[in-house]
DNA sequence: CCGAATCCTCTTGGATACTG
DNA sequence: CAGTATCCAAGAGGATTCGG
Protein backbone atom coordinates (compact mmCIF):
# COMPACT_ATOMS: atom_id res chain seq x y z
CA UNK A 1 0.00 0.00 0.00
CA UNK A 2 2.51 2.27 -1.14
CA UNK A 3 1.50 6.18 -2.63
CA UNK A 4 2.17 6.91 -5.97
CA UNK A 5 4.34 9.78 -7.34
CA UNK A 6 3.87 10.65 -10.31
CA UNK A 7 0.77 9.67 -12.23
CA UNK A 8 -2.81 10.25 -13.28
CA UNK A 9 -5.49 11.11 -10.66
CA UNK A 10 -6.35 6.97 -10.42
CA UNK A 11 -9.08 6.46 -8.32
CA UNK A 12 -6.74 3.93 -6.37
CA UNK A 13 -5.75 6.69 -4.17
CA UNK A 14 -8.89 4.67 -2.35
CA UNK A 15 -6.48 4.34 0.69
CA UNK A 16 -6.88 7.06 2.36
CA UNK A 17 -10.63 7.37 1.13
CA UNK A 18 -11.19 4.70 3.51
CA UNK A 19 -9.87 6.18 6.06
CA UNK A 20 -11.49 9.46 5.75
CA UNK A 21 -15.00 7.00 5.84
CA UNK A 22 -14.11 6.16 8.99
CA UNK A 23 -13.28 9.03 10.32
CA UNK A 24 -16.19 10.91 9.19
CA UNK A 25 -17.79 8.04 10.98
CA UNK A 26 -16.29 8.84 14.49
CA UNK A 27 -15.11 11.93 13.80
CA UNK A 28 -17.52 13.86 13.96
CA UNK A 29 -18.93 15.87 17.24
CA UNK A 30 -20.81 13.02 19.20
CA UNK A 31 -19.93 9.40 17.70
CA UNK A 32 -17.21 8.90 19.95
CA UNK A 33 -18.89 9.84 22.72
CA UNK A 34 -21.66 7.44 21.91
CA UNK A 35 -18.91 4.66 21.01
CA UNK A 36 -17.26 4.78 24.61
CA UNK A 37 -20.44 5.47 26.82
CA UNK A 38 -21.76 1.99 25.05
CA UNK A 39 -18.89 -0.07 25.64
CA UNK A 40 -19.95 -2.03 28.81
CA UNK A 41 -23.49 -2.87 27.59
CA UNK A 42 -26.65 -1.36 26.88
CA UNK A 43 -28.15 1.68 28.00
CA UNK A 44 -31.17 3.80 27.70
CA UNK A 45 -31.85 7.10 26.01
CA UNK A 46 -31.97 9.31 28.32
CA UNK A 47 -29.06 7.39 30.17
CA UNK A 48 -27.00 8.05 27.26
CA UNK A 49 -28.43 11.58 27.53
CA UNK A 50 -27.31 12.26 31.16
CA UNK A 51 -23.92 10.73 30.93
CA UNK A 52 -22.67 12.56 27.42
CA UNK A 53 -22.55 16.32 28.82
CA UNK A 54 -23.40 18.33 26.15
CA UNK A 55 -25.34 16.71 23.96
CA UNK A 56 -28.92 17.80 22.38
CA UNK A 57 -31.46 14.98 22.42
CA UNK A 58 -31.71 16.02 18.57
CA UNK A 59 -28.02 15.39 18.05
CA UNK A 60 -28.03 12.51 20.10
CA UNK A 61 -31.17 10.87 18.09
CA UNK A 62 -29.27 11.56 15.14
CA UNK A 63 -25.84 10.34 16.09
CA UNK A 64 -27.56 7.06 17.13
CA UNK A 65 -29.67 7.16 13.55
CA UNK A 66 -26.23 7.14 11.74
CA UNK A 67 -24.08 4.30 14.09
CA UNK A 68 -27.13 2.20 12.93
CA UNK A 69 -27.37 3.10 10.03
CA UNK A 70 -23.68 1.62 9.29
CA UNK A 71 -24.23 -1.37 11.14
CA UNK A 72 -22.29 -0.17 14.61
CA UNK A 73 -24.77 0.29 17.38
CA UNK A 74 -28.41 -1.80 17.57
CA UNK A 75 -31.79 -0.20 18.91
CA UNK A 76 -34.27 -2.03 20.96
CA UNK A 77 -37.66 -0.77 21.52
CA UNK A 78 -39.56 -2.29 24.20
CA UNK A 79 -43.17 -1.35 24.34
CA UNK A 80 -43.93 -0.41 27.72
CA UNK A 81 -45.35 2.73 29.02
CA UNK A 82 -43.62 5.16 28.76
CA UNK A 83 -41.41 3.62 26.12
CA UNK A 84 -38.15 2.29 26.95
CA UNK A 85 -35.23 1.88 24.44
CA UNK A 86 -32.51 0.18 24.73
CA UNK A 87 -28.85 0.92 22.49
CA UNK A 88 -25.94 -1.32 22.21
CA UNK A 89 -22.68 -2.22 20.02
CA UNK A 90 -23.18 -4.45 17.57
CA UNK A 91 -19.86 -7.25 17.14
CA UNK A 92 -18.64 -4.85 14.73
CA UNK A 93 -18.94 -1.70 16.48
CA UNK A 94 -17.25 -3.51 19.20
CA UNK A 95 -14.08 -4.33 17.13
CA UNK A 96 -13.82 -0.07 17.07
CA UNK A 97 -13.11 -0.56 20.33
CA UNK A 98 -9.28 -1.39 19.77
CA UNK A 99 -8.67 1.30 17.32
CA UNK A 100 -10.28 3.85 19.49
CA UNK A 101 -8.27 2.51 22.03
CA UNK A 102 -4.78 3.18 20.04
CA UNK A 103 -5.76 6.63 19.58
CA UNK A 104 -6.46 7.51 23.11
CA UNK A 105 -3.19 6.00 24.47
CA UNK A 106 -1.57 8.31 21.66
CA UNK A 107 -3.41 11.27 23.06
CA UNK A 108 -2.57 10.33 26.66
CA UNK A 109 1.31 10.27 25.67
CA UNK A 110 1.34 13.28 23.56
CA UNK A 111 -1.07 15.68 25.18
CA UNK A 112 1.52 18.02 26.73
CA UNK A 113 3.39 18.01 23.46
CA UNK A 114 0.49 19.03 21.50
CA UNK A 115 0.04 21.92 24.71
CA UNK A 116 3.16 22.69 24.64
CA UNK A 117 3.96 23.19 21.05
CA UNK A 118 0.87 25.41 20.57
CA UNK A 119 1.97 27.89 23.52
CA UNK A 120 5.69 27.99 22.04
CA UNK A 121 3.63 28.25 18.34
CA UNK A 122 1.41 31.11 19.67
CA UNK A 123 3.83 32.46 22.02
CA UNK A 124 6.82 33.24 19.08
CA UNK B 1 -32.34 23.69 31.21
CA UNK B 2 -31.67 20.78 33.20
CA UNK B 3 -34.28 18.90 35.68
CA UNK B 4 -31.24 18.10 38.33
CA UNK B 5 -28.23 19.87 39.44
CA UNK B 6 -25.42 17.59 38.33
CA UNK B 7 -22.18 18.10 40.15
CA UNK B 8 -19.02 17.65 39.36
CA UNK B 9 -18.22 16.27 36.11
CA UNK B 10 -17.15 12.60 35.88
CA UNK B 11 -13.76 11.39 35.89
CA UNK B 12 -14.20 9.50 32.60
CA UNK B 13 -15.39 12.32 30.88
CA UNK B 14 -12.00 13.64 30.52
CA UNK B 15 -10.63 10.19 29.03
CA UNK B 16 -13.31 11.27 26.01
CA UNK B 17 -12.20 14.95 25.36
CA UNK B 18 -8.81 14.13 25.40
CA UNK B 19 -9.39 11.62 22.63
CA UNK B 20 -11.85 14.12 20.85
CA UNK B 21 -8.97 16.94 21.26
CA UNK B 22 -7.07 14.53 18.89
CA UNK B 23 -10.15 13.59 16.66
CA UNK B 24 -10.81 17.44 15.81
CA UNK B 25 -7.03 17.26 15.17
CA UNK B 26 -6.89 14.35 12.76
CA UNK B 27 -10.56 14.10 11.80
CA UNK B 28 -10.91 17.48 9.81
CA UNK B 29 -10.90 17.21 6.04
CA UNK B 30 -7.37 17.04 4.94
CA UNK B 31 -4.89 16.71 8.00
CA UNK B 32 -5.01 12.82 7.86
CA UNK B 33 -3.86 12.89 4.12
CA UNK B 34 -1.97 15.73 4.50
CA UNK B 35 0.14 13.14 7.17
CA UNK B 36 -0.68 10.27 5.55
CA UNK B 37 1.05 12.28 2.30
CA UNK B 38 4.33 12.58 4.53
CA UNK B 39 5.07 9.36 5.49
CA UNK B 40 8.14 8.86 3.53
CA UNK B 41 9.92 12.10 4.01
CA UNK B 42 9.58 15.73 3.59
CA UNK B 43 7.60 16.90 0.65
CA UNK B 44 7.25 20.34 -1.33
CA UNK B 45 3.90 22.82 -0.98
CA UNK B 46 2.64 22.09 -5.04
CA UNK B 47 3.58 18.56 -4.32
CA UNK B 48 1.43 17.79 -1.80
CA UNK B 49 -1.56 20.27 -3.48
CA UNK B 50 -0.52 17.67 -6.37
CA UNK B 51 -0.52 14.25 -4.52
CA UNK B 52 -3.43 14.92 -2.51
CA UNK B 53 -6.62 15.27 -4.96
CA UNK B 54 -9.08 18.01 -4.48
CA UNK B 55 -7.62 20.06 -1.84
CA UNK B 56 -7.71 23.85 -2.36
CA UNK B 57 -4.72 25.79 -1.91
CA UNK B 58 -6.59 27.42 0.89
CA UNK B 59 -7.10 24.65 2.68
CA UNK B 60 -3.77 23.15 2.38
CA UNK B 61 -2.18 26.05 3.72
CA UNK B 62 -4.61 26.07 6.87
CA UNK B 63 -4.14 22.43 7.30
CA UNK B 64 -0.52 22.46 7.22
CA UNK B 65 -0.47 25.29 9.67
CA UNK B 66 -2.52 23.54 12.00
CA UNK B 67 -0.24 20.70 12.40
CA UNK B 68 2.27 22.88 12.45
CA UNK B 69 0.81 24.57 15.36
CA UNK B 70 0.67 20.81 16.86
CA UNK B 71 3.82 20.12 16.27
CA UNK B 72 3.57 17.59 14.51
CA UNK B 73 4.81 19.27 11.22
CA UNK B 74 7.80 21.11 10.22
CA UNK B 75 8.15 24.15 7.42
CA UNK B 76 11.28 24.32 5.95
CA UNK B 77 11.71 27.43 3.62
CA UNK B 78 14.82 28.00 1.11
CA UNK B 79 15.18 31.73 0.10
CA UNK B 80 15.97 30.29 -3.34
CA UNK B 81 14.46 32.13 -6.66
CA UNK B 82 12.20 31.32 -6.81
CA UNK B 83 10.85 30.52 -3.29
CA UNK B 84 11.22 26.65 -2.08
CA UNK B 85 9.29 25.35 0.96
CA UNK B 86 9.40 21.82 2.53
CA UNK B 87 7.25 20.38 5.20
CA UNK B 88 8.07 16.99 6.80
CA UNK B 89 6.41 15.68 9.95
CA UNK B 90 8.31 15.80 13.43
CA UNK B 91 9.22 12.88 15.70
CA UNK B 92 5.95 13.19 17.37
CA UNK B 93 4.01 13.47 13.71
CA UNK B 94 5.09 10.21 13.09
CA UNK B 95 4.30 8.47 16.24
CA UNK B 96 1.06 9.57 15.03
CA UNK B 97 1.16 7.26 11.99
CA UNK B 98 0.71 3.78 13.99
CA UNK B 99 -2.67 4.78 15.17
CA UNK B 100 -3.68 6.03 12.14
CA UNK B 101 -2.89 2.64 10.60
CA UNK B 102 -4.38 1.12 13.16
CA UNK B 103 -7.75 2.57 12.20
CA UNK B 104 -6.63 2.27 8.35
CA UNK B 105 -6.54 -1.83 9.20
CA UNK B 106 -10.32 -1.64 10.98
CA UNK B 107 -11.83 0.32 8.30
CA UNK B 108 -10.12 -2.25 5.69
CA UNK B 109 -11.78 -5.28 7.71
CA UNK B 110 -14.67 -3.93 8.13
CA UNK B 111 -15.98 -1.50 5.01
CA UNK B 112 -17.85 -4.39 3.23
CA UNK B 113 -19.67 -4.47 6.45
CA UNK B 114 -20.66 -1.13 6.89
CA UNK B 115 -21.62 -0.77 3.50
CA UNK B 116 -23.69 -3.50 3.26
CA UNK B 117 -25.33 -2.28 6.60
CA UNK B 118 -26.27 1.02 4.95
CA UNK B 119 -28.16 -0.56 1.91
CA UNK B 120 -29.76 -2.75 4.36
CA UNK B 121 -31.07 0.41 6.42
CA UNK B 122 -31.96 2.27 3.86
CA UNK B 123 -33.55 -0.65 1.85
CA UNK B 124 -36.17 -1.69 4.81
C1' DC C 1 -39.80 8.49 27.71
C1' DC C 2 -38.39 8.81 23.03
C1' DG C 3 -38.08 11.42 19.17
C1' DA C 4 -39.57 14.25 14.99
C1' DA C 5 -39.98 19.07 13.07
C1' DT C 6 -38.76 23.72 12.72
C1' DC C 7 -35.85 27.65 13.03
C1' DC C 8 -31.62 29.90 13.27
C1' DT C 9 -26.59 30.59 14.03
C1' DC C 10 -21.89 29.57 13.41
C1' DT C 11 -18.30 27.12 11.26
C1' DT C 12 -16.22 24.83 7.33
C1' DG C 13 -14.50 25.02 3.17
C1' DG C 14 -14.58 26.10 -2.07
C1' DA C 15 -13.76 29.74 -5.80
C1' DT C 16 -11.40 33.48 -7.08
C1' DA C 17 -8.16 37.20 -7.28
C1' DC C 18 -3.95 39.29 -5.67
C1' DT C 19 1.25 39.51 -3.61
C1' DG C 20 6.46 38.71 -2.98
C1' DC D 1 6.44 28.87 -6.12
C1' DA D 2 4.13 29.67 -1.99
C1' DG D 3 1.25 31.83 -0.08
C1' DT D 4 -2.80 35.81 1.56
C1' DA D 5 -7.37 38.01 1.31
C1' DT D 6 -12.19 38.14 0.33
C1' DC D 7 -16.63 36.51 -0.68
C1' DC D 8 -20.07 33.12 -0.37
C1' DA D 9 -22.64 28.50 -0.23
C1' DA D 10 -23.56 24.43 2.33
C1' DG D 11 -24.04 21.97 6.31
C1' DA D 12 -23.44 20.98 11.28
C1' DG D 13 -25.42 21.60 15.33
C1' DG D 14 -28.11 24.21 19.34
C1' DA D 15 -32.78 25.75 21.11
C1' DT D 16 -37.34 25.09 21.10
C1' DT D 17 -41.73 23.09 20.23
C1' DC D 18 -44.90 19.40 19.21
C1' DG D 19 -46.37 14.29 18.95
C1' DG D 20 -47.09 9.11 20.12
Amino acid sequence: MSLRNTDVPSPRDGDCRMVREILDRIGDKWSLYVIVTLKNGPVRFNELRRQIDGISQRMLTLTLRGLERDGLVTRTMFPSVPVRVDYDLTEVGRTLLAPVMALVAWADDNRDAIQEARLRYDGG
